[in-house]
DNA sequence: TTGTAGGCGTTATCAG
DNA sequence: CTGATAACGCCTACAA
């Protein structure tokens, strides 16, 4: 109660007079980029400033720093929906990196609109953003392609598009493995829950699957490739379709464990015992996957560190420097969902 | 390609050059809070002014005012952790309230350790945010008391603590909803699975369901009461030692709907089947609760709204206004996890 | 209705 | 090694 009323914040001003030194000789100081800090001041006086930095509890002004400097330290992100178990776990990647490299970064959901990916891409370019991090890149729409024209720092995460960098996870190879544990245990007529178009995740993980497939020597007919929101609800919808073929798939990938938790939902309505009868993939790995009633196989993507180096390409590009995009390994966790009796891993 | 490389900026002086008029001319144009709009300048030149601004392309330079103004518009805001669909939700509607309000929010995850806690406010602090919202509230701990003494403004959004401003879901009541539900269909031996013990939200959720058993003449022995983390591995710990009593509950009440899917999967576990064998009920209504293979009895809560409330009163206070906490109420969404044959809701 | 001047807190340049 | 000085872009008395 007896504490002074949020009062003025020190600023270089406040420590130079309460040191009775200049200005310019604090900021040297206290900017202090390891180097600077030897030659700008004599060892003592270095120390009092330091010392009454501390006392008065200073803290840079960022907004005097950014003015100056022409840098805002901030990074904007753009994501389909931040309730969306995946991408958080990726914004987490990206905001510890962001810590890291001394950017702030704020989140914006676009719900996968077009317009609402410009509406926030403007607004975040008006709070004068150093880079933006896009998680939700439509594979050929126009959008990044003319945004690139703009010049600002960009990376892309979790969906690729075009050749603009990104980090993504290896999609294709994902699906892949799926479709061998699928082969290796014996069956031939799947079916595949693949998302929205437009998301290369979706688009890729369908792709390896596919390919692997009719490399084996049982093509998946177009029929039996579902297309559906990254949730539960889409993913109830698709598999409902999947079992009105007769006859019905014998196994179900679904790209999105969300999607896959759905499909079990509707495998059950239709009185199938997923694993026994129906065997269901899902794909990321949600923490929720191996504590399911049935736990769910599932492909391991490594999201949060996705979102981390996300970040330390931007950073690169920030810097000036240029850095390629990168695919991260998935592998695969086979529980009960595919191989009944499975206590877990491979 | 032949566009311009990343040029400037356009700015006040841009426009005053262009337009041919003062600075100060443009600025009162630009700020146009309606009123000064109309006496600001002869219409032709406030058109004119508006012309170039938009065909230059201005965005005001945030950091600029900031610096003139001493108000950031930026909001902290901290969250146990993004990846909990909960607080993300929350987030979402926080985010939508201050995009209203003209804030930008940035958020960081606490992990519920103090240490951290008190890490990422200091880290907002130095970002001079106008406010902070504190997701991430533990009751009877002394940060937040603390911190209200510093005098800047901030709100508590889902948990509660103290008599700091709130907005939260009325927990207890929701907890009553529960035991409503599980008396009216006959049970009498029943466990909770309480959640975190620091968290407002699991206490009352748990208090509310315990007084009204103790009301009914049925006592919870604290036996029945488990804490554990708010995820699918703590809930499903939490049932094991629910299951370990003989006899075992025939009814349990998880205060959140992902300890409650970590409970079906211990039950199906011992062989007991949720909704017929035992009733589940979880709390938040997630999207995935009624898409589950036993779709999940659940509390329904505002959480978008709870997040957009919580900035609505934040603003309140930036404005040097007051404004009374809010709880929001709750309502039960009845499903099979607790009556068989059930096609939805109340 | 319009213009002038000064400063928000920091950094960068230039002299001493 | 240190100090003066200007400028980043915007806002706002105050003056004309």
């Amino acid at each position: 109660m007896a504490r002074s009323d949020r009062r003025r914040p020190a600023t270089l001003r406040t420590i130079a007079q309460a040191a009775g030194v200049d200005v310019s000789t604090v900021s040297r100081v206290l900017n202090g980029s390891a180097e600077d800090a030897q030659r700008a001041a004599s060892r003592e006086t270095a120390e009092e400033i330091r010392r009454w930095a501390a006392r008065l509890d200073y803290r840079p002004n960022p907004h005097a720093t950014s003015l100056r400097t022409r840098r805002s330290n901030l990074v904007g992100v753009l994501v389909p929906r931040l309730s969306d178990l995946v991408l958080a776990t990726v914004y987490e990647g990206i905001e510890d990196a962001a810590a890291r490299h001394g950017l702030t970064t704020f989140v914006m959901n676009s719900h996968d609109r077009p317009e609402q990916q410009r509406a926030r891409t403007e607004l975040a370019l008006s709070r004068h953003v150093d880079g933006l991090v896009f998680g939700d890149a439509h594979t050929g729409a126009a959008f990044l392609d003319e945004f690139a024209e703009r010049r600002v720092p960009f990376v892309l995460v979790s969906r690729h598009a075009g050749r603009h960098p990104s980090v993504t996870c290896d999609d294709r190879l994902g699906g892949r493995l799926v479709a061998d544990h699928f082969l290796a245990l014996g069956h031939r007529r799947v079916g595949v829950i693949a998302g929205e178009p437009f998301a290369s995740t979706g688009a890729d993980r369908t792709a390896g699957f596919v390919d692997r497939y009719r490399e084996a020597g049982f093509p998946v007919p177009d029929s039996h490739v579902v297309h559906c929101g990254f949730d539960a609800a889409g993913g109830r919808d698709a598999a409902e379709r999947l079992l009105r073929h007769d006859p019905p798939p014998t196994a179900v990938f679904a790209v999105n464990d969300f999607a896959a938790i759905g499909a079990l939902g509707a495998l059950r309505d239709h009185g199938l015992r997923p694993g026994q009868d129906v065997a269901v993939a899902g794909y990321n790995d949600t923490p929720l996957a191996a504590e399911l009633p049935i736990p769910l196989t599932s492909v391991v993507s490594p999201m949060r560190e996705m979102g981390a180096r996300a970040l330390d390409l931007l950073a690169e590009l920030l810097a000036g420097r240029t850095a390629p995009s990168e695919r991260l390994r998935p592998r695969l966790a086979v529980r009960a969902s595919t191989a009944p009796g499975t206590v877990e891993e491979s």
